[in-house]
DNA sequence: AAATTTTTTGTAACAATGTTGCAAAGATAA
DNA sequence: TTATCTTTGCAACATTGTTACAAAAAATTT
């Protein structure tokens, strides 16, 4: 489980920590779901609370994962697929939180559509969140 | 301030008081801007935190006002245009967070497209938030 | 490999947001 | 006006998130 792991992060010019690696784990573990912090502090209690929010602060710069806001205030980080780094997220898909097993997860195939503003609005960012209930909860 | 508000209240079954009032003309002043609990309780000093949090729910549970959850984590609350009531909402618009001024604002006129999901997903409702430079800083 | 520098971690302390139970106050209905 | 029902304020608490600082660990240099 670190071995990959201590890679990406010195691929990231990150410091090889045991925290981090721990952490990263988690995110390919997961794969599609999204993580809260909340998540994180159960399954990894021998970390501080900070550490975890400065570790996901970290990832979030350095392009590994990114923030994914919910309709219930808790933020959520999921790995990022694509031509993410340091500085330039490019994570232009949609989110699914399914309100019956509350998972979040990355559709990373379904792009966000465009949108028509009224003109002097300038977009810097879009993002898209679907609730309902999710391919696995749906039967 | 308090005449039309009160009329409101009553139309929607809710107990006329004067912490209902004073918040229901917040939204009115305000038109476009969505509050926070925080802009609220700054201006109303007089009422209780717990009170506007439970106002606003119950503003909501009546379809007057809708929650925006926004990429600070941050739940604002707007006025509800169209033809929502109690128990059902139908807020399709799209919402705008300026990151110069702070504000999030309606487009009311600006609906949320049409996404094409994968089968076995159930949508249930749809967030848009988009962020950037709104009409009024970008200049 | 040891010493130095730099980065990360844990702790404590704090701020903001949000929830619940309960008694007092206020609004509505009789 | 009285009785009933609803709302409010208060207290207490839970969760999420931030900052400062010293100790520990990692990276770098010698």
């Amino acid at each position: 489980m670190s071995e990959s792991a201590s890679e990406i992060l010195k691929s990231n010019n990150m410091s090889v920590t045991a925290s981090r690696q721990q952490i990263l784990s988690l995110f390919f573990d997961k794969d599609r779901g999204a993580l809260r912090h909340s998540d994180i502090e159960k399954q990894l209690e021998n970390l501080d609370r900070v550490t975890i929010y400065r570790t996901l602060q970290v990832f979030t710069d350095k392009g590994l994962i990114h923030p994914i806001s919910g309709s219930d205030g808790v933020t959520r980080y999921a790995l990022c697929k694509g031509n993410c780094s340091e500085g330039h997220h490019h994570d232009n898909h949609v989110h699914f939180y399914c309100q019956k097993c509350g998972e979040t997860q990355c559709l990373n195939e379904v792009q966000i559509p465009k949108v028509d503003l009224p003109g002097m609005f300038a977009v810097r960012n879009i993002e898209m969140l679907i609730n309902g209930i999710c391919q696995h909860c749906s039967n």
